[in-house]
DNA sequence: AACGTAGCGGAGGGGTGCCTCCGTTTGCAA
DNA sequence: TTGCAAACGGAGGCACCCCTCCGCTACGTT
């Protein structure tokens, strides 16, 4: 599959250097800080900050803006991609769900990861592939067994989910709340469900 | 009402002498279109700029962001507002999704709205006030003609919404369609509707 | 027509961010 | 241990933004 290759080169661009690979590590674990809080427009400089490392080595590692966001961002669309499979077992609809609760939650407190899988922005399509691909398959299914409304797509399923949790929820409650009158509306239209 | 009479007050800042007069609606004019390019960060001298006007002009009559802000959004959080009342001889529900279509088509359009009518900021909390007002008693009266699930309060309602706007979609079709989702799920939980 | 003042606008100081460049440091292979 | 290439880091140039201040303009009044 061409995407997997794609975010594997990604991977494979850590230095080999003693070193050089611990600012990067510390980079990417200070990026995924600061976009969490600040979203995908957040200070460079400040990242290069908070790993300790100078705004060059930042820049070396990662050349543009984008480079560095991907490199934060393709563990964890991995993990969440590679969790679909363990659902197999559930009914249709509760692997659906369940699904994506943990999309919520591998994304719900990353803005900036909820952004950019909106606008569509060069390999960062790879990472979108690579979670349709797994969410895909599962509203297939829900809608087959007559669990999902027909008429959506799994696009729409995503938007649904990703605007609601654009905003920060003070409460947890609410958030779940909203989210489950956002799933009611995918069941289908009438009487059974 | 307290909050009718904050947004009044807002109002009749607007200044008496003819040139200053044009410059401050330029300004409005200007900041509408650039903090709904730009969010609510948007840059300050460039809306200056688009209304040509000096910086010190939009200072004098802005002196915080906040002020322009709300002086943008004033007119059009009362008219959306004012909007409810004509929608009384429509069914509950109907008048419920009219409504909110309305709502869509003014805040959808503009993110720095969104944005701040869930961060709760200061004297926007009037224009909040104001929305919700007009909203509520649809949401109610569609609960009590049993046409929307009575779980539900305005404010998810509200987030509901104002989440799947957050973002712009490309197609407006596919909009209309996920906001359809979310406003099914809105419906009573099981059978009759 | 003349005048006092409300209003104008933009220069400028301070801050922050982006990105490049290059003298210095350091890991590691020989 | 030595040597050198890889890696470091931060100074500095440029751009943009925020906000203040003050000499100039022109509106509306008398």
């Amino acid at each position: 599959m061409a995407s997997a290759d794609q975010l594997g080169e990604v991977f494979a661009r850590r230095p080999k250097r003693a070193d050089a690979r611990r600012n990067y590590d510390a980079l990417i674990a200070a990026a995924r800080e600061v976009f969490g809080e600040c979203g995908a427009g957040a200070s460079l400089e400040e990242i290069a900050r908070r790993a300790g490392v100078g705004i060059g080595t930042l820049y070396r590692n990662f050349p543009k803006r984008r480079d560095l966001f991907e490199a934060v961002y393709v563990e964890e669309v991995r993990a969440l991609s590679a969790s679909a499979t363990d659902l197999a077992d559930l009914p249709a609809w509760d692997a659906l769900v369940a699904w994506l609760h943990r999309f919520v939650a591998y994304v719900g407190t990353k803005r900036a990861l909820a952004e950019e899988l909106v606008h569509d922005s060069e390999v960062f399509r790879s990472c979108r592939t690579e979670i349709y691909a797994a969410g895909e398959p599962l509203l297939r299914r829900a809608q087959e067994a007559g669990a999902a409304r027909p008429d959506a797509s799994f696009d729409d399923v995503v938007r649904l989910v990703s605007g609601i949790m654009a905003y920060q929820f003070p409460e947890p409650a609410q958030r779940d709340r909203v989210l489950a009158i956002a799933l009611d509306g995918l069941r289908p239209p009438a009487t059974d469900r």
